[in-house]
DNA sequence: AAAATTATTTAGACAAATCTAAAAAATGAG
DNA sequence: CTCATTTTTTAGATTTGTCTAAATAATTTT
């Protein structure tokens, strides 16, 4: 097991997470997502393809290796995890917890991440509706569809939200929509496709709830 | 408040802990304890000086300023409290912590800290039985003896060992005394000023335990 | 297909943290 | 007090991660 700098950790977890979406990730996108400039990206991406965890040819951008790939589901663990601990235990809210794990991943004592892991109950999600990799890196999806995409009147919980940032997860607090949320569709609007939800509150009362497409297209449930 | 790189805190907190002992701090001796190399301190040393964190002039040691203890304490406060979360809640021995905090300390989200403590239930000592700063900084040292001064037969209960090398942890594991555990001295032994000790083991049951000079120097204990 | 634009890489610089080897200052033994 | 030893500092090099500016390759527009 070799260890990796906290910079060559975020670069190898960004491409894991930008790979999944495009094919191959090029140095202008890498570079936007670590706010960092294309040259240090070129930079980086010799040395990591050195150390045979990408394949890279010059103008071709570039993708994780199966070793990569192991790495990066490593480091994606620990962040879950923490982010698990933080809400869970810690009581952080919902957008607070990202910021902080970003440092706490980088701490890679392995066995702190499994007894962590056991400590919180072997979480199998973290407080976004994230799977958390198990010990062998193995992700265990469960199926998941767009609240779009959800027939009328069909009870269905929130599990997951695609967008991370700060605008969304802001205006989710605001209707009181989060991960775990029941959630059914009550009508979709052909003028706008905005939707009309019913919701259950965390009070067990139920409430109505008008949401843009926009906002829909990034919420995601599963049936209950 | 600014935040200081890794090494300028391993520095930081290395010259704390030293100069409670000594008076100024010298060249050599930090570079022993931070196993780095003379010209390495002399660097870091002129840079935290700039930083008017420490005293320092050349050839004379150094000592830390006001803002140098301050910062200290902090690092402190966040290694000896992640000790006792992955000793009380991780359940990791009492060895195995001091290797994890020492990386989760830079860690420095103050929220983080204060939550964490919070979720604790604000622990006064860490489970080597060294006190655990608040959020001020402050201190508060109980009144404690070395084992070596403890009248016979008056009871008391270990709360301090001043070594902790894995040499002296081994032995303390192997004869049961702990951070905690009941004790009384039952004979001094003019000879080789060996004491015979009677100890309240975790099962609740009582056993009798000789101890050496060398070792009872490093055993601290307070009155119950 | 040539020109314009955009993306990527290269070249060279810089700050941080470390090191080795050599110089300088302090210490202490006789 | 003087000289040998020890301690500390300086000088110069190295590694890592980053940047800017310039060069080059790829792509898109006309
Ligand atoms: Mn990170
Ligand atoms: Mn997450
Ligand atoms: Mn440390
Ligand atoms: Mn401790």
């Amino acid at each position: 097991m070799v260890n990796y700098s906290t910079s060559e950790e975020n670069h190898i977890k960004a491409i894991f997470h930008l790979q999944t979406h495009s094919g191959n990730v090029s140095t202008n996108e890498l570079a936007r997502e670590l706010r960092t400039k294309p040259a240090s990206v070129t930079d980086m991406m010799k040395k990591l393809r050195d150390k045979k965890l990408l394949h890279y040819q010059p103008y071709q951008g570039f993708r994780l290796s199966t070793e990569g790939k192991k790495v990066a589901l490593g480091i994606v663990r620990r962040h879950r995890l923490w982010e698990y601990f933080l809400a869970e235990k810690l009581k952080f809210s919902w957008e607070e917890v990202h910021a902080v794990a970003e440092e706490l991943e980088h701490v890679s004592s392995r066995k702190l991440i499994d007894k962590l892991d056991e400590y919180l109950g072997f979480p199998r999600f973290d407080p976004h509706g994230d799977p958390i990799p198990d010990t062998e890196g193995r992700i265990r999806y469960n199926p998941q569809i767009c609240i779009t995409a959800l027939e009328l009147n069909l009870p269905a919980q929130i599990c997951h939200v695609s967008d991370q940032s700060k605008e969304l997860l802001e205006l989710l607090e605001h209707k009181q929509l989060r991960i775990g949320t029941k959630v059914e569709v009550k009508k979709k609007f052909d003028f706008d496709q905005s939707l009309e939800l019913r919701i259950k509150t965390a009070t067990k009362q139920t409430a109505s709830v008008m949401i843009s497409v926009q906002l829909a297209q990034n919420i995601f449930v599963k049936h209950v």
